[in-house]
DNA sequence: TTTTATACCTAAGATTCTTAGGTATAAATT
DNA sequence: AATTTATACCTAAGAATCTTAGGTATAAAA
């Protein structure tokens, strides 16, 4: 997930507002979408997202439906109800952390 | 440091560009300075904070000056120069981040 | 006299991630 | 034909960073 911590904690966020915007995703679309998304700048690893799906499934944000595609399994995720104030909730919790972060460290200069 | 998990991975930052911008600068006024800055949003925990003040000492990034004031101890910390060069590339670092976030979250919608 | 503020500290546990594996099918390359 | 790459899922050990909950000590305020 990118050399930076910074990233840090920005894990479900992410996918929370993904699957707002997308309707259904699965985990390995996510990955393509976010790596697309940053020009290569976030790779979201596997080891970090199938964990982070499990919880927020069994946190009751998302619903799962599991199809096959050529063959392959594919494990669909969108948001339930829940999940979607989840969702609303985090966006404007970054919003906030982004303008805090943008205050503190790169504040405005007062004229004097 | 706030119910946000998103500050997860930014208090070596904030640390470094507090100590970038004011010299040098003691833990209990780095938590008092933040508190301020933030208008109380951000609240630097000592639990935190002194493992990581710790930490960048022993990385070569900070120095230390003891001094006794009204019978106190403080633990002045002012950047190396490598804590320098590592202060500006972890805010740029930080930059980046947030526009990454931006762009990935935020996306201005295009005329179509 | 007790509480709050100042000033430092640590250790156990939680959370979130990385690293390094594993399985399996389909498509592309050699 | 055989190997590699892409697709698609998964887990477990360990690292890193934080929270929580303590601890010590002095000075000021209630």
């Amino acid at each position: 997930m990118s050399n930076s911590k910074l990233y840090k904690g920005s894990l479900t966020t992410i996918i929370l507002k993904l699957l707002e915007d997308g309707g259904k995703m699965y985990g390995y679309e996510i990955t393509q979408k976010v790596k697309e998304m940053t020009r290569g700048e976030l790779q979201i690893t596997e080891g970090a997202l199938y964990p982070a799906l499990h919880k927020l499934e069994a946190d009751g944000l998302l619903q799962v439906e599991v199809k096959k595609v050529d063959n392959r399994l594919r494990k669909y995720y969108k948001l339930t109800q829940k999940g979607d104030k989840e969702a609303s909730r985090q966006l404007a919790e970054l919003e906030k952390f982004m303008e805090t972060m943008q205050t503190m460290l790169f504040p405005k200069p007062k004229f004097s």
